[in-house]
DNA sequence: GTTAGGGTT
């Protein structure tokens, strides 16, 4: 019997629940029953009440070729959805029909509406099922249509996306795994039909421009066209609730542009309408489609800017950038006088950039009575905008979304993740398919823990459950691992996506019924006091549970599965996240803020204003690097720092780097540190050869040198990706890192255009680690009398080696150490350490050490 | 004798 109870799970999880909407309890008796004849029997018994004996063998016959045709089908790796839609007819189909659908113990029952009373297959009903039969087949015989290629090539798009730094990788198993090819004399027009995807079909076909503006003119927003331009007009300021759906970030820019905001009367410049996100796939992707809808090349009217890639124009109008790219924008034009309106998009998930963002415009838009500013947010902290900016008015455009079910646990949940793993079995068995499972935990560990169990209990189950297809998905995974979300579940199974809060916001995964959320999020913790860092798991805001909740509901309506109680949601969740301003180290935000102008930051008008203390100790540690003078007003070496986008310890190094002739291997090493945490790949069963190839990079004086060996070698090895993934180093991220390192080189030759060589000085190891050390002098500890820890050199604060550290096994222990990062897990770990020279403190930090270096 | 939530310039 398919009772989870009886293979060694607690209990029946869905009985735990509470329905949040008690009108729709639609509790799903699937239990297979005791005893019945199996649905063959039905159709072979002389006495059933059968149609006559032609249709009887014909249907035999067809239930043989649907047989191999599912078959076929199901081999395959990739389908569209169109075959994918057949192919569930034909599931349906099949387990009606066929005796091949029976579980082991031949306890199948045929879904209720084919039967009659006494179980059999009413005749009415087989000849309906029949006459499908007939049209099923045949469509399968027919041509696969343009949209079938499209989408293929769209979600290879999606694909290559999310690899974008793997191009060589996915255009190999591109041309493996897809036997067709697209052939334009072989289209079959399918514009008409209905069951094909969803919202996004139609700019497929390549269409027209009535056809663009046709769905554009189906979007929420469109019925508000008006009365939000109308708003715009008598508004400067104008804060838009838009939920998911309402096309709020394609539709509004044009809008404004439609309007002729880009016009300025008798000028002949261009204005530009900026909207901001907070990610640059959502810049990137937003703005293709909107250009799509304006008709022109990405670049022309409109376009987008993020790091490393600028595709805008003189003539561009209508322009998306990431928030942080705006940032940077007012460095070079403080009060943003190439936009005449900007649009702050997802301002609810209030990221640093976007906040200082904010604070600047409520500053420029003083000044400049022209600039329109729309402010876009979810419903819950709206009214906390509006406040910010004087009472703006709240302007709502309505989502269009399905309904997704909420159930809550009836008593809170001991382990979560124990829950979770009965909780998605239950679904498996109890609810139709399709209809795959996302799920979201904090972290790598509990994924990897997780996938484990369920793999484990699916091949206990055996064929007691149709297949479950487990795959995970977390920012660190391997780009091609990663690539298995997207692909179509196969027939007859079940996918369930275990993921940490990327599938959030970041990633959307198309054919998700259920969500199932623990509560939990890990977040990061800044204490400026120690400049400790550390990963905490803590419940997860109401916001983003809503937000996970309606992950379910994209593709029909849905359900959410809470691992916690109803009352825990509305008493124990904190109805929105701390912003980030709060637990972020802030010094690079703070040096440009200084950099352009904004030198009194105690009364700086941000939205949650940092702690007192946090912005001295940043002011302080300015102060300590030269970027600030002894009034506090910033220096000519901070304003060349704050040219750099990275933290300011890093930009310090980088410039004494030039003085002492190190600069590349700086650049180097700097790039390398900045993305250190996701360089290295370490699967739960492969983490011991994963660390022997590591060790292979060590160098005697610590991990910053190692790292410059990774990269040589890297670099001598052709910037190759295999050697990457021998070496379980993640090809994607030394991408980025060898194009920060284009970017540091680049804005070097700008920022310090002549090199000053002071002396003899030939490029050496030390030279080398005193350039690291003239920027990161605050993080020196020393070895303590007992040999088996360390003391900040600052403060009387014990710290230790991380195990990862390539001085972690050096013996003796060297006596100073300078570290990158402190972080806080089970010990207060040195991430990333390197040794130092004892007489380097007094030469390079004496004005930070002078009462250490006295005693 | 052991860490990795998600982003961005």
């Amino acid at each position: 019997m398919l009772k989870i109870t009886g293979t060694g799970y607690r209990r029946n999880k869905c009985e735990d629940y509470e329905d949040d909407n008690s009108k729709e309890n639609n509790s799903l008796s699937v239990m297979a029953p005791e005893s019945t004849t199996s649905v063959h029997e039905q159709f072979t018994q002389p006495n059933s009440n059968s149609a006559s004996g032609d249709i009887q063998r014909k249907l035999n016959e067809h239930i043989l070729q649907l047989k191999e045709e599912v078959q076929c089908l199901s081999l395959r790796t990739n389908i569209t959805p169109k075959e994918a839609h057949l192919l569930s007819a034909k599931q349906e189909l099949l387990s009606t029909l066929s005796e091949d659908k029976l579980s082991s113990d031949g306890t199948y029952q045929p879904p209720k509406e084919y039967t009659t009373e006494n179980g059999n297959l009413d005749r009415k009903r087989k000849q309906e099922v029949l006459k499908r039969l007939y049209e099923y087949s045949d469509s399968f015989r027919e041509k696969r249509t343009r949209q079938d290629n499209q989408w293929e090539i769209d979600q290879l798009k999606k694909a290559q996306e999310i690899v974008s730094s793997n191009p060589d990788q996915i255009q190999l198993t591109n041309q493996k795994e897809y036997e067709y090819v697209f052939d334009e004399s072989q289209l079959v027009d399918y514009s008409e039909s209905a069951e094909l995807p969803g919202e996004d079909s139609a700019t497929h076909e390549k269409p027209t421009h009535s056809d663009i503006q046709a769905v554009r003119k189906s979007l929420p927003a469109f019925k508000q066209r008006q009365s939000f331009l109308d708003v715009v007009k008598s508004n400067q300021v104008v804060i838009v609730v838009g939920e998911t759906g309402s096309g709020k970030t394609t539709q509004l820019p044009q809008y404004l542009y439609e309007e002729g905001y880009h016009k300025r009367a008798g000028k002949q410049k261009i204005l530009k309408i900026g909207c901001t996100q907070p990610r640059r796939v959502a810049a990137t992707s937003v703005a293709r489609r909107v250009a799509e809808e304006v008709g022109c090349s990405l670049g022309d009217e409109v376009g987008y800017s993020i790091r490393f890639e600028d595709q805008s124009s003189q003539v561009t109008a209508i322009k998306y950038l990431t928030d942080g790219m705006l940032l940077r924008e007012f460095m070079t034009d403080p009060m943003l006088t190439s936009y005449s309106c900007l649009m702050i998009d997802e301002a609810h998930e209030r990221t640093v950039s976007t906040e200082i963002v904010l604070s600047l415009l409520k500053d420029v838009i003083k000044e400049r009575q022209d600039l329109r500013l729309i402010i876009a947010s979810a419903t819950i902290n709206a009214s906390k905008f509006s406040d910010y900016f004087n009472l703006a008015p709240i302007f709502k455009i309505p989502g269009r979304r399905f309904p997704v079910t909420i159930a809550y646990t009836k008593n809170p949940e001991a382990n979560y993740i124990q829950a979770a793993i009965t909780t998605v079995l239950q679904i498996h068995m109890k609810q139709e398919l399709p209809g795959d499972i996302l799920v979201f935990l904090t972290g790598q560990d509990e994924i990897e823990t997780m996938e484990e169990t369920l793999n484990e209990a699916s091949r206990k189950l055996g064929n007691l459950i149709k297949p479950l297809i487990v795959a995970p998905i977390y920012a660190n995974l391997p780009p091609k691992l990663q690539a298995r979300i997207f692909e179509p579940t196969p027939y007859n199974s079940r996918k369930v996506v275990l993921a940490t809060n990327i599938a959030e916001t970041s990633i959307t995964i198309d054919g998700i019924k259920f969500v199932i959320d623990t509560g939990y999020v890990k977040e990061n913790v800044f204490n400026p006091a120690t400049g400790m860092e550390s990963l905490v798991v803590v419940p997860c805001s109401r916001a983003s549970a809503d937000q996970r909740a309606g992950r379910a509901g994209r593709v029909g309506p849905g359900k959410c599965y809470r691992l916690f109680t109803k009352w825990s949601f509305y008493n124990e969740l904190p109805e929105n996240g701390t912003p980030e301003i709060l637990r972020a180290n802030l010094s690079s935000v703070i040096l440009l803020l200084l950099s352009i102008g904004v030198s009194d930051l105690i009364n700086f008008d941000f939205m949650d204003p940092p702690s007192h203390q946090t912005l001295i100790r940043c002011l302080e540690l300015l102060y300590s690097l030269g970027a600030l003078n002894v009034k506090g007003q910033i220096t000519e070496t901070g304003q060349k720092m704050a040219k750099f986008p990275m933290d300011p310890m890093f930009c310090k190094a980088i410039l004494t780097s030039v003085e002492y002739n190190v600069k590349d291997d700086i650049l180097s090493i700097i790039s390398m540190l900045s993305e250190s945490s996701s360089l290295f790949y370490r699967p739960k069963d492969k983490k011991e050869l994963a660390d022997k190839m590591r060790e292979r990079f060590f160098h005697e004086a610590g991990d910053h040198l190692t790292l410059l060996n990774i990269w040589h070698q890297w670099r001598d090895n052709g910037y190759s990706n295999l050697w990457c993934e021998d070496h379980f180093l993640q090809y994607r991220t030394l991408k980025k890192i060898r194009e920060v390192r284009n970017q540091l080189e680049k804005l070097c030759q700008k920022v310090i255009p002549v090199f000053p060589v002071v002396g003899e000085c030939t490029p050496d190891i030390c030279s080398v680690q005193k350039a690291l050390m003239s920027g990161f002098f605050p993080n020196i500890a020393k070895l303590s009398k007992l040999g088996n820890s360390y003391t900040l050199l600052k403060k009387n604060q014990p710290v230790y080696l991380h195990p990862s550290s390539r001085l972690f096994s050096v013996k003796p222990p060297p006596k100073y150490v300078l570290y990158h990062e402190l972080v806080l897990t089970s010990k207060e770990y040195m991430r990333n350490c390197m040794v130092i020279n004892e007489t380097w403190i007094d030469e390079l930090a004496g004005h930070y050490y002078q009462k250490q270096i006295q005693n």
